[in-house]
DNA sequence: TGACTCATGTCAGCATTCTGACATAGGTTC
DNA sequence: GAACCTATGTCAGAATGCTGACATGAGTCA
């Protein structure tokens, strides 16, 4: 496996541990939501429909971490498959608020139950005070990159 | 902002919070090495050679968490490009092992710098403790997600 | 009112990454 | 040796996401 430890700090970076876990985490829910015909996206975007419907395409870009232009080709393809709706009329500005649909409701339930499945399994070797550890650095490192260091 | 906390758990859901800070994380990075003219998976090609001369295509895939072939094609400009050298005939089997050229060793020393003040950056606010912490619950959750439920 | 700024939706083109496929090198088992 | 399995490098095509650009709607300020 050509491990010879020469002055590597791959293993501790923090920044590398981050990307393989959010690598596997993907990996993982790809492999569940492929049988589903589903990829993590469209899962995402479905699943926040669910718990905040009426979120604009701009806003379920920026939830799902993708570009509006990415999130409006995704929304395009799902209204035309009938998992959403979009009225035809912004009712105020240009933002159009998208709903589910029944058949998206339906759609989400597997995919939703899959995904619980992954991120339990995710957290089965966890207390539930590492958990919560996890949950704040998590924030606090989220919060630090977002964060402009304009302070000279 | 459309935050009306209608049985909201994406806020508590670790899965959420890890694609967040993975996000954040790469766009920052993407940020940096914007104007030097390099990608994310691009720096962590020659990182990876730098802390471990000789790796095969394969392996630095493996270790960049994309595709053999994703990595292949990059490899190729690289190689034109004069950042790393490969055999022509592999010394072994069918792989090649890869080597930073001194071009390729200086372009990677200002991004490397650039890359550690945002890992800096990102952990800012954490202690010692945290982070050791940290470091833990991540590889935890790598090894939970990389296990096969097998048993039954 | 008019100029300015900002956020949004959308179209087009490009970049990146992936999946599928094939040939080759090495090891294992009989 | 032969059959088999695995890992590797590589080519080709498809999918996915991004940047650039434009027009529109709403708020701010003079």
């Amino acid at each position: 496996m050509s491990q010879e430890g020469v002055g590597v700090d791959l293993e501790t970076s923090l920044g590398y541990l981050l990307k393989e876990a959010s690598s596997a985490l993907r990996a993982a829910m790809e492999e569940v939501l492929r049988p589903l015909g589903m990829s993590v996206t469209h899962y995402s975007c479905l699943e926040l429909l669910a718990q905040r419907p009426g979120l604009s395409n701009s806003e379920l870009a920026r939830g799902a971490f993708v570009t509006r232009q990415t999130m409006n080709v995704l929304l395009q393809t799902l209204e035309r498959d009938g998992y959403v709706t979009r009225p035809a009329k912004a009712p105020v500005g240009k933002a159009l608020p998208t709903r589910l649909t029944p058949r998206g409701r339906r759609s989400l339930e597997k995919a939703s139950t899959a995904v619980r499945s992954i991120e339990a399994k995710m957290l089965t070797r966890l207390t539930e005070t590492e958990q919560s550890d996890a949950s704040r650095i998590l924030q606090s490192m989220i919060h630090s990159l977002h964060r402009d260091n304009k302070d000279a």
